[in-house]
DNA sequence: ATGGTGGCGCGGCCA
């Protein structure tokens, strides 16, 4: 068995025992972290290799950053979008054993038609063709991360009141299920779900005590992973420690 | 409609 786990940490250097405490009673073979928030002088890689892991990363300062730890070492690390200039550290593409793991920080947009909206949409589609180059050479590929977008209304807490709203609105869905239509699957949708579900929950307005939440962070496989998917888990746990991120854990575990 | 909370870093941006 083998299983990857996405978790936007929301600050790793304030994360960074949790991430560790986490991969001590999980024991995930590749988990991939964004908005680590820190350069790639800051990253605590000796804490990392002291915990069983390798880790790859594309640091940002204050902002955004991506990592991949592995307990194998990552190799064909790709941290650029062709044919997007930009400093924003938002992706992360390595090779791990015979998987293809694409790590990606999709921007959050802000609000929509707003300047961040349209990068946001850009990005998405710099995405989708680099997707679709990858899955080429690299069929059995697994897409994870932040994607910034609740693939569907059963994905929101309240459907109605973020109708067309950021993280929901048509052309985000429609981006994402332009990456879906490449030849990948939602791996939490392989298998039955309990309703309300999600993975993010704003930090105002106790969100997390209410269920206030949406599901933005995705494991997305290729045909190949597809094949060998056993589940797809939210993990709740981390949301409710002290001094949480304001994302949770989501773990996929292949049967290979 | 606004603001509410948190991280970074010390004012204001980003989420």
């Amino acid at each position: 068995m083998v299983s990857i786990a996405t978790w936007n940490v929301n600050s790793l250097r304030v994360r960074l025992p949790q991430v560790l405490d986490w991969c001590n009673s999980t024991s995930p073979d590749i988990l991939a972290l964004q908005e680590i928030k820190l350069q790639d002088e800051q990253f605590p890689l000796e804490e990392v290799q002291a915990a069983g892991y390798q880790a790859v990363f594309a640091g940002q300062k204050t902002y955004n950053g991506v990592a991949i730890l592995s307990r194998e070492m990552a190799t064909d690390i790709i941290t650029d979008l062709p044919g997007l200039e930009d400093p924003q550290r938002r992706l992360l593409a390595a090779s791990i054993g015979d998987l293809r793991v694409i790590n990606v920080y999709v921007p959050n947009g802000q609000a929509v038609d707003s300047d961040k909206y349209h990068y946001k949409l850009e990005w998405l589609a710099r995405l989708h063709d680099f997707i679709e180059q990858q899955l080429k050479d690299y069929p059995r590929l697994v897409l994870l991360g932040d994607f910034n977008i609740a693939p569907d209304d059963r994905d929101v807490y309240d459907p109605e009141a973020w109708t067309g709203k950021i993280l929901c609105s048509a052309a985000e869905r429609s981006a994402l299920q332009a990456l879906l239509d490449t030849g990948l699957h939602d791996s939490f949708r392989l298998t039955e779900q309990d309703d309300e579900q999600f993975s993010w929950w704003d930090y105002r307005m106790n969100g997390f005590k209410r269920n206030l939440g949406l599901r933005i962070d995705l494991v997305l496989t290729s045909q190949a992973l597809s094949d060998e998917h056993t589940r797809c888990t939210i993990d709740r746990e981390p949301r409710g420690w002290e001094r949480p991120s304001d994302h949770t854990p989501v773990v996929t575990t292949l049967a290979i």
